[in-house]
DNA sequence: CGAAGTATTGAGAAGACTCAAGCTAGGTGG
DNA sequence: CCACCTAGCTTGAGTCTTCTCAATACTTCG
C-alpha cells in the first residue's frame, strides 16, 4: 500500500490541507484526500477546531471522550467505512480524542464541503441526518449495554459486534485481532481491565471463545448470542456511508 | 392553563394532524401545533413511524431505549425548550418511547417541514446538524457518568444536572420536584432503585441535600459538586433550540 | 537483551444487588 | 370525608459482582 503519506504530524490548526483536500477528477467525481496515519498517532484531539470528517479507510481507531475533570470514557472503536469526527459539529470544538491503534489511513472530507454537498439535494440532507443521528442511536445503546447488562455479557456483546462489524468487511466474523488493550475495552466497557482479563479468560474455559492475547476465536457464536441476552437480529442494516468505497461523496 | 386538548390518543399512524400542523400566521412566522399530554400519556413509542419532532413548552417526560431483547434504559428527561424525537431520524422508526411524567404540552413540528426549512438556508442547516450533534454528545456524556463515576458520584451529578437545568428555565436550582420514581433514576443512572433511595437518605443524612418523597433540597451546591468529581464549569452553554418560545421556527 | 507496556491471576475489600418487610402518600370509591 | 388501596419509597441483612492491590509473566520494540 504505497499511498502518499500526507502530514503525520497533528493538522490541529493547520488548514493548509483544505485548499487540497479534494482531488477534483470531475465536478461530481471528487476523491478524498487520504491520511496516513501511524500506530498511536492522534487524528484530532479533545479541543481542537472542528473542520474535517473522516471516514475510516483501513486499520481500527480509537475514539473517547475526557470530562472537564479528567475521566475518560471510550466511546468506540471506528473501523473501515465508519465515519469520524462527528463530535465537532455541536460545537465546532471536538470534544473527543481519536487515535490510532494500528497503522491506519483515513479519508479527509472537509466538513463545509460536506455540508454544501449536502443542501445539493434533498437526499443528501437526508443522508447528513442519518448519519448524526445514527451515532445518537449508537451512544444510547452503548449506554444501555453498559447500564444493565453485567461485566460478562458486556464481554459477549462486545465481542459479537465486533464480529459483526468484521463480517460486514469480508472478514471472518469467527477469528479476528483485537486491536485494543484490555485497558482500552474495559473504558469502552465500563469495565476494570483486570475484569476484562478474567472474563475473557473464563469464556475461554468455558469453551465458547479460545484467547491467545489479541487472537480471538469466537467458538460458539449461539451460546454467546445467549449469554449476552441480545438477539442476533440481522436488523443491522449496513448503514450507507457517507463516502463510497472510493472516497467519494456518494451519487445522489 | 385552558390550552385545546388535541388528541390525547396515540397518533401512530393518524397523519391527521400533518395537514394543520402549522398554524400559519405568516409565511414565516408560523405557529407550531401544541400537543397537551396528560401524566403517563405516551407520546410515541419504539416502532413507530418517525413523522414529528417535538418540542417540551412545559412539563417533564421520559425518554426510554429498548433493546431487542426487552432491556430497558432510560435516556433522558427532556424538560422546555429540549427537542424529542431525534431517535427516530436514522431510520424513520423511532428507537425510543417517551412518555410524560406529568401533565406536558409540546410543539408538533413536522420533520419534512423542518427539514425544508433546514434547507432554506446554511444556518438552518448548520441548526438542524447542531441540534442533532449535540444530542450524540449529550449521549456519550450518559455513558460516561455510567461507565466511570460510582453510584453516589452518579446521583450527585444527576442532582446537579436537573439543578442547572432548572436554572436555565428561570426556577430555583436548589429546590425542585424529582418528576420520575427512583426506578427511573435508577434506570437512567445505571443503578437499582434501591441503591438510588438509599443513597439519597446518605446524601440527606450528610447535610448535602434535603429529600422528603420527591422533593429536593440541595442544600451544599460546592460539596455536591466536589463528589461529582466534575467541575461545575459554565461551559454548558444554552443551545439553540430548534423552536422558539412562542413554538416559532427561528428567523435565520 | 533490556525495558516498558500489557496481560494474567490471586486474595481480600468494597460496592451494588437481591430479597424482604414495613412504611408513606396520593387517588378512589363508598 | 374517611378508609382503603396501590404504587412508590425506605431500610435491613445477606450475597454476589466487581474493584483494588499486588505479584508474576508475556510481548513488542528499540
Amino acid at each position: 500500500m504505497t499511498v502518499t503519506h500526507l502530514r503525520r504530524q497533528e493538522d490541529r490548526d493547520a488548514p493548509a490541507s483544505t485548499a487540497r483536500a479534494v482531488d477534483v477528477a470531475s465536478p461530481n467525481r471528487m476523491k478524498c484526500v487520504r491520511r496516513c496515519m501511524r500506530r498511536g498517532e492522534r487524528l484530532y484531539g479533545a479541543g481542537d477546531v472542528f473542520r474535517m470528517l473522516y471516514v475510516v479507510r483501513v486499520g481500527v481507531l480509537k475514539s473517547c471522550i475526557v470530562s472537564n475533570d479528567g475521566l475518560i470514557q471510550v466511546t468506540g472503536f471506528p473501523m473501515a467505512g465508519e465515519a469520524v469526527g462527528l463530535d465537532g459539529v455541536s460545537t465546532g470544538i471536538h470534544q473527543n480524542t481519536v487515535v490510532a491503534l494500528e497503522d491506519a489511513e483515513v479519508f479527509v472530507l472537509p466538513f463545509a464541503q460536506w455540508e454544501r454537498w449536502a443542501r445539493g439535494s434533498a437526499d443528501g440532507q437526508h443522508l447528513m441526518m442519518r448519519t448524526l443521528a445514527q451515532e445518537i442511536i449508537r451512544s444510547q445503546e452503548q449506554a444501555l449495554m453498559i447500564g444493565v447488562m453485567r461485566a460478562e455479557q458486556r464481554v459477549a456483546a462486545f465481542l459479537l459486534d465486533l464480529s459483526a462489524r468484521y463480517q460486514r468487511l469480508g472478514y471472518s466474523p469467527s477469528s479476528f485481532v483485537l486491536r485494543m488493550t484490555r485497558h482500552d475495552i474495559g473504558s469502552f466497557l465500563g469495565l476494570k481491565l483486570e475484569t476484562v482479563s478474567r472474563l475473557l479468560s473464563r469464556l475461554h474455559h468455558e469453551g465458547l471463545i479460545q484467547i491467545q492475547g489479541k487472537v480471538v476465536g469466537l467458538l460458539d457464536l449461539p451460546a454467546l448470542w445467549r449469554l449476552s441476552g441480545l438477539a442476533p437480529d440481522g436488523k443491522r442494516r449496513a448503514l450507507d456511508s457517507i463516502l463510497n468505497r472510493e472516497g467519494e461523496l456518494p451519487a445522489m
